[in-house]
DNA sequence: GCCGTTTTCGGCCCGACTGTTTTCAGTCG
């Protein structure tokens, strides 16, 4: 059982028990766990065989031989007892909002209600409203979460979320008496999903501008309305035609609580617990508000003067996931992460000679717009013919026309590659004789996505091998909140890359975000060479380099990292370098 | 269930909002 499994499986032993009424710090103790394991960045396998799982924070002695017997065994009967107890339309109920741990259970025990349908019939009957600790309102917002949760999907892309941020932002941006503005939580952090919308505004008479956000277009509903808080369900039309509904919250502080209010909406909550822990240690304490103690508090006028004040460096926000950053901004050993303005070009993009929208020219010119000093082109190869793969021939007619824009464009420069296929068996879909007529070779898996973890693995560890391979397009194959990745080992991917010094890609598509930060964090450590690709299929697909970005700074690398951070120059030099080995 | 510069037991982050209450429990982030 890998990682993702057994991380699911503690997560869900959490849930169920507090199902069952059990203390909220043992539940939690198991959600903690879970979260832990699902950010490991080594094998997991590894870690278990090695004896290592007690090392990591928040896993005992029970939890030890929990994820122990789950990873040996792939199963665990402890888990298997919990799941015969507890019906699985209760966990389904805890999706409705509103409602939690304690009422589904109230629901359970005193209607005998352990389905959705069999809780839409008691709120029907009004049979919900009569139960202590229940009322007209809850039952009537129990109805109306079963009716949205059809519609309403859990997690949006960070793409989209971005886009409805912007919208809401932009009715209150400007707005009299709105000082400070920022959208936080998960998007400030750069989560690759999101879940819901923050919005912190500081000012001096909240009121109006909560009239006005109530108001917003978009605002299909509102779900709670005070001074400092309120909440709306928004819905808007996105590019591809189709409507994303969403939560959204705005917050208003005064200005002077703005820092508080700031570093606390964007999280993550395991960062924010490890800040307020270590406040305590400092006999202060750390709210939206203030920093303070007994007798003193301490004045902040930005973010970093909360971290310096309980003797931290400066964490940025996609760090925040309490995965080591605030030892290392004790120690100061926090790396310089990567920004947007670091790349110089993107490799790995799209014309219509294969599936692309725009033709190469069109396509180095806007990159060139864009201020990057190159482009790198990777369409598909020959196997690939729903994607219109190019065969040798045609291959040669791109290489041509680079070669002649290459001596058109004034201070840009066009690198010729494929995003070449590789094979069930490893082996890659140009021979080598073609391949060597490219600058550089992405490698990718486009077929056969549902190979024994065993048989991925040495496929890809093959082609990561190959001489004439630059660098592995996405590693995993997934399609954030629509299709899960192959099964592969990672680990063994990222050590073969190490030895060989092939690249990997962090395709930053904002559907796939493929590396993930997680990996990304162990690549660095391993010293394994990142690239971020934006796999543009029009021009203004190139764009998507920031969302790659915003993976790499989550994944803690710094511009010496990332490949494409060099001048066309250095570009040159290395490739030709690697062509002569 | 985890954990330790108030340590091996007794804590475990903190506040807003809602709806049900008549002083507070539950939920959420």
């Amino acid at each position: 059982m890998d990682r993702d499994q057994v991380a699911a499986i503690l997560s869900e032993i959490g849930t169920l028990l507090e199902l069952q009424g059990e203390s909220p710090f043992r539940c939690n103790a198991y959600h903690n766990g879970a979260r832990v394991i699902s950010q490991l960045e080594e094998d997991l396998g590894s870690v278990v065989r090695e004896g290592r799982l007690s090392s990591l924070p928040g896993i005992g002695e029970t939890l030890r031989e929990t994820i122990t017997t789950l990873v040996n065994t792939g199963h665990l009967p402890f888990y298997d007892d919990l799941k015969a107890k507890v019906p699985a339309g209760l966990v389904q109920m805890l999706r409705i909002p509103g409602l939690g741990p304690k009422k589904v259970k109230a629901l359970h025990e005193q209607l005998g209600i352990d389905t959705l349908e069999k809780l839409q019939v008691a709120c029907d009957s009004g049979q919900v409203a009569k139960l202590r600790g229940f009322g007209g309102k809850t039952q009537d917002n129990i109805l109306q979460g079963l009716k949205s949760l059809s519609e309403m999907g859990n997690r949006v892309r960070l793409d989209q979320a971005v886009l409805v941020a912007h919208g809401l932002v932009e009715g209150l941006r400007g707005l009299p008496g709105v000082k400070r503005l920022e959208v936080c939580g998960s998007i400030r952090r750069r989560r690759e999903t999101i879940k819901d919308i923050d919005i912190l505004v500081s000012s001096d008479d909240p009121i109006p501008i909560m009239e006005v956000f109530v108001k917003l277009p978009g605002v299909i509903q509102v779900t709670g309305q005070g001074s400092t808080k309120s909440s709306v369900v928004v819905q808007k039309i996105m590019p591809s035609g189709r409507s994303l509904t969403m939560n959204a919250d705005l917050r208003i502080v005064s200005d002077a609580q703005y820092p508080f209010a700031l570093h606390y909406f964007t999280g993550s909550k395991e960062h924010g617990i490890a800040m307020r822990l270590r406040a305590q240690k400092y006999g202060l304490k750390l709210n939206e508000y203030e920093l303070a103690g007994d007798a003193k508090s301490v004045a902040c006028k930005d973010e970093a003067d909360i971290f310096r004040g309980l003797g931290l460096d400066y964490i940025p926000p996609e760090l925040r996931e309490d995965t080591g950053e605030m030892e290392d901004a004790e120690k100061h050993t926090l790396p310089k992460l990567i920004e947007y303005r670091d790349i110089r070009g993107v490799f790995h993009n799209h014309t219509t000679y294969s599936d692309g929208g725009n033709t190469l020219q069109e396509m180095a010119e806007a990159a060139q717009a864009m201020g990057l000093s190159y482009l790198g082109i990777g369409d598909h190869s020959q196997s690939l013919t729903i994607a219109n793969g190019l065969t040798p021939e045609r291959v040669q007619a791109q290489l041509k026309e680079i070669d002649a824009l290459n001596k058109k464009m004034k201070g840009f420069r066009i690198f010729k590659g494929t995003e070449c296929d590789i094979l069930a068996d490893g082996s890659m879909d140009f021979d080598d004789d073609l391949l060597s007529k490219f600058d550089y070779v992405v490698a990718s898996v486009h077929s056969y996505f549902k190979m024994s973890r065993e048989e991925m693995t040495e496929r890809i560890v093959r082609a990561v091998r190959h001489p004439r391979v630059t660098m592995l397009g996405h590693a995993t194959g997934r399609l954030l909140l629509q299709r899960d990745g192959y099964q592969v080992d990672l680990e063994a991917v990222l050590k073969a890359a190490a030895e060989t010094g092939t690249m990997i890609e962090i395709n930053a598509d904002p559907h796939r975000l493929d590396l993930d930060w997680v990996h990304c964090k162990r690549a660095r450590a391993m010293g394994v060479m990142l690239v971020i690709n934006p796999d543009a299929h029009s021009t203004g697909g190139l764009a998507n380099y920031f969302f790659g970005v915003d993976v790499a700074r989550r994944g803690w690398l710094e511009k010496q990292n990332v490949f494409n951070t060099l001048e066309a120059d250095a570009v040159a030099k290395e490739f030709a370098r690697r062509k002569a080995l």
